[in-house]
DNA sequence: TGACTATATGAGCAATTACTCATATAGTGT
DNA sequence: ACACTATATGAGTAATTGCTCATATAGTCA
């Protein structure tokens, strides 16, 4: 079935909004990481990892391939810097002009 | 409770991460509307509607304040236009190399 | 072959999300 | 005051998400 144009950037977007996902993309990027790396360096479980993993590879945010028994990964498209960079300066103003913040409580 | 940096990041991005969030938003570019003016025009529910619209405001991306009976949005910060430019560019290129489609079937 | 290492995945679970219906709240205009 | 309009929100529900533990798969090396 043909997707939306609206469906195709939200599930983009929706595969780089969580936290552990964001740390993962800037871990890579150092360069071409394994699971083995990640894993230990973010403290995430493996099982866990393996999916935020593939969550990443399948919108194609992220390339794998295989070297051995471990399983390497790169980044697929450095634009995915950019949309974080905006995130924070976006998330930085709502918190400057209070915005996001008075529901806090 | 302080938020990381990632958490910041990724709670932008969640609001974004929605069809219909990203039709709402691409709607505002036309200008100001009021809820009464989005519900029918992109076939939402009232309430559904409400919601959506207050996890914008929340945060940040988008600013509310009331017209007599009438509640008026307006786009807070025009970058996210550009994290959507993003996101859409990103996609096109997964869908061309294929990255993204091969587990569709 | 067997022991070991790295990754993927099934199952189960708690928490969250998106939605709808019904109702509450708030402002308008008679 | 009343009827009406616009929005918000409580309650209930189905689907999804993120996590963990256990197990399966796949590759390495003695």
């Amino acid at each position: 079935m043909q997707k939306t144009q609206e469906e195709l950037k939200a599930n983009i977007l929706s595969a780089l909004a969580h936290p552990n996902r964001v740390r993962i993309l800037e871990f890579l990027k150092n360069g071409v990481k394994c699971n083995c790396e990640i894993a230990p360096k973010l403290d995430l479980e493996q099982s866990n990892l393996s999916r935020h993993m593939k969550i990443l590879v399948q919108q194609g945010i992220v390339i794998s391939w295989k070297d051995g028994l471990r399983v390497n990964y790169k980044i697929a498209d450095e634009r995915v810097f950019k949309i974080l960079d905006l995130a924070a300066a976006i998330a930085k103003r709502s918190i400057e002009t209070q915005a996001g913040v008075l529901e806090e409580v």
